[in-house]
Parts: C-alpha cells; structure tokens; sequence
DNA sequence: ATCGAATGATAGATAAAACTATCAAAAACA
DNA sequence: TGTTTTTGATAGTTTTATCTATCATTCGAT
C-alpha cells in the first residue's frame, strides 16, 4: 500500500515535509497533532500520507542527507585546485543547515543503521578530499581526517544557527567558517 | 516536602543522578523503569528522589553547569599571562563532556528559562576574556566574541566525543583544540 | 453539473510511559 | 533486640501521544 500516488500527491508530501521541518526545528519536540496543525492538514490526513512517527523523522533524515549529498556532488574535486574543495564545499553546506538539523539533534535517528550508513556514505568523499589535501601539504597531517571532517561540520552547523538568529550575516557566512576552519580564531 | 534530607540521602540522589547521566549518554530516549535497572535501585525509590521526568533532566542540566563553572572559576584570568587562558580552559573542560551533553542534546531543556540563564551566565567570563584576548591582538577581532565562544565550544565537545568513542586518546585532546582552535587545520 | 477521490472533523482505540498506592521485607539506628 | 525508616516489588491509575475508523463535505477532473 504506498500512501503517494499521483504527482499532486508527492508534491503534497513535499509539503508536508517541508511543514515538518520548519516547526520540528522551532520545537524539536511538536507532536504529529502540532505537525499537521502547521501544515495547515488535518491530522488524518497527515496519517494518510506518513506511516508513523518514526517513518517522518527517518524521511526527514534521509532526505535531508539526500540534499546535502546532492549539494556535495556539484563540487567538483579539481587536482589542479584542491585548496578550493573545502571553500566550496561550505559555501554550497551553509544554506543546508536547516536539513542537516535533525542529524544532530533528534535521539531516534541515532539508532537507525539506514541513516548512519547513508551519513556515513556522504562523509566518505570529503574525507577523501581531505585526506588528499594532507597529502599536498595544505592540511596538517598530525590532524586525522576525522577530526578536520567534524570540526568542518560543526562549523558550518552554528554559521547556520547564527545566521538563522540573525547573529550573523548570510553573506560572509562561508568565509567565516573557511577562514576559522583553515587558520582559527588567532590574530595575523 | 523536600524529598532529600540527610547527607546520606543526598548521596544517593547523586548516585541516581550519575547513573541517571552515565545511561541517557548511551540511550538518550531511557525510559524511568530503565533508568531505575541501571541505578540498581526501584521504580518507586526513583521516584521518591524526583519529582518527575522533566525535574530530573532539569537538574541533571543544572548539575552540569554547575560543574562546568566551578571547572571554569578555577582558571585565573591572569592579565600576565593572558593568552593561557583560553588553553587552560579547555584542558579543564575536555573531561566534562558527559556533563555538558544533555546541554547540546536534551530537547526538553530548550525550553527552560533557568537553564537558559545559567548557561548565559557561565559563558560570560569566557566571553569577557575572549573580549580582552581581541583587545590585546592574540585573536582576531573581525570574528564575533560569540563565534569565538562558540567554536571554542563545539570542538571541546567534539573532542569529548572522540575520545569517548576511542577515536582519540585523552591526553593530545586539549593540544589538538587548542591547535584546531587558534591555528586551524592548515599546514605550515 | 456530476462523479469519484481526497479531505477534515470527530470520536475513539491502542500503546507506552509517567506516576501513585500499598505492603511486606530489609536496613539503619539506638 | 526492638523501633523507625527506607526500600523494592507489584498492581493499578493517569496521562499523553500515536494511530484508526467513520462520514459528511469539498475538490478536481471531465
């Protein structure tokens, strides 16, 4: 029995999606009443369109990783300009900070092998880049490419949620986490 | 009715609230039976030390701060020597990970003016040194206090995490922060 | 305009966790 | 040892959110 049909009917769950994500980041914890009342649907409605809970927040975790994925792909990892990757790569994550939420902050995702393979998945090419960059002598190499991946991650994380605050400016966002990333916070 | 009166049942309640800690970190969606099992204690004994679910995070997340600023107070901000601060700082941070996690991670406390507040009050000092440290030319001042404090935050929290995973040994941690943090993953 | 599909309001079933009450057994204390 | 307090097991209540069923109304395509 698959809920979605038509393309009015994707389109639709699109939205629903969309809804979900907005409200579940001002209140990670609204119920699927709450949700539906945000979608402007009624909740059986909702009910016709997810399965459960638990399917939402796996839909939205794997479609955030989908997006975030697909960003990725369009930088390309060009030998001749290698220093450029990462700047790129945070230039295209930053506005998808709103995606990535769910990743870090909702308890249930942690548990699903689906979703920790597909994260895991979509960090493999940067940590390949990375690992190249260390090579060229542009990324320290006493730093393990999992350290600069998490730190990279973390930092296009709160650029997001400053930028979202309004701490921060949307324009010089991505420079900002490059140049902390790249040299840190220290003076000349 | 205050539910703790001797020394001894204060002692338990710690207990309960370390064993409390030490499982939500493993399974942040533990249930109170659960949490019970792990403190080796019943049901209903729990329950005659907190008031209820939200209580009991509440003051797990105020237990934390509380830790986390004495930690903190213990670091001299020493106009001498002032560019220390900041490393001891986080040398002193690095082995409060699990008590700053449910801070990061615990939806429920979001919304908690109290713990709001605390923690608001215990990054000021931090953010008066990083104010000083900008003044005196050791870190850049085109980057906000609050990005500083932030950065700064994130990757003890990050370093926390690898370590508790056996990703990263203990002792280079604080080094590597204080590296991350100052100098960035850049080479040379 | 009409027919079939989709919707929303409502009422209610189900499930799971939080919380309470009770009481016999154990522990602490004097 | 005898008394008081605390505990743990158990059973039961309350609460809350998820999920289902129903049906009159609306929507959309023709």
């Amino acid at each position: 029995m698959n809920h979605p049909r038509s393309a009015i009917k994707e389109a639709r769950l699109r939205a629903i999606l969309d809804a979900a994500t907005e409200l579940l980041i001002q209140k990670p914890t609204a119920s699927l009443n709450e949700i539906a009342e945000y979608a402007g649907i009624g909740i059986a409605t909702l009910h016709r369109y997810i399965e459960s809970r638990e399917q939402l927040m796996l839909q939205l975790g794997l479609r955030a990783l989908q997006v975030v994925g697909e960003s990725m792909r369009q930088i390309p990892l060009d030998e001749e300009k290698l220093e450029d990757y990462i700047p790129a790569l945070i230039e295209a994550l930053i506005p998808l900070g709103d995606k990535i939420y769910f990743l870090t902050h909702d308890a249930t995702l942690y548990y699903s092998e689906e979703i920790i393979a597909a994260e895991h998945k979509l960090k493999e090419p940067v940590c390949y880049a990375i690992r190249l960059l260390q090579e060229k002598g542009i990324v320290r190499q006493d730093m393990s490419v999992d350290w600069v991946w998490n730190a990279l991650y973390m930092l296009v994380f709160i650029a997001w949620q400053q930028v979202q605050d309004g701490r921060l400016a949307k324009r010089p966002a991505a420079q900002l986490v490059t140049d902390t990333l790249f040299h840190g916070v220290s003076a000349r």
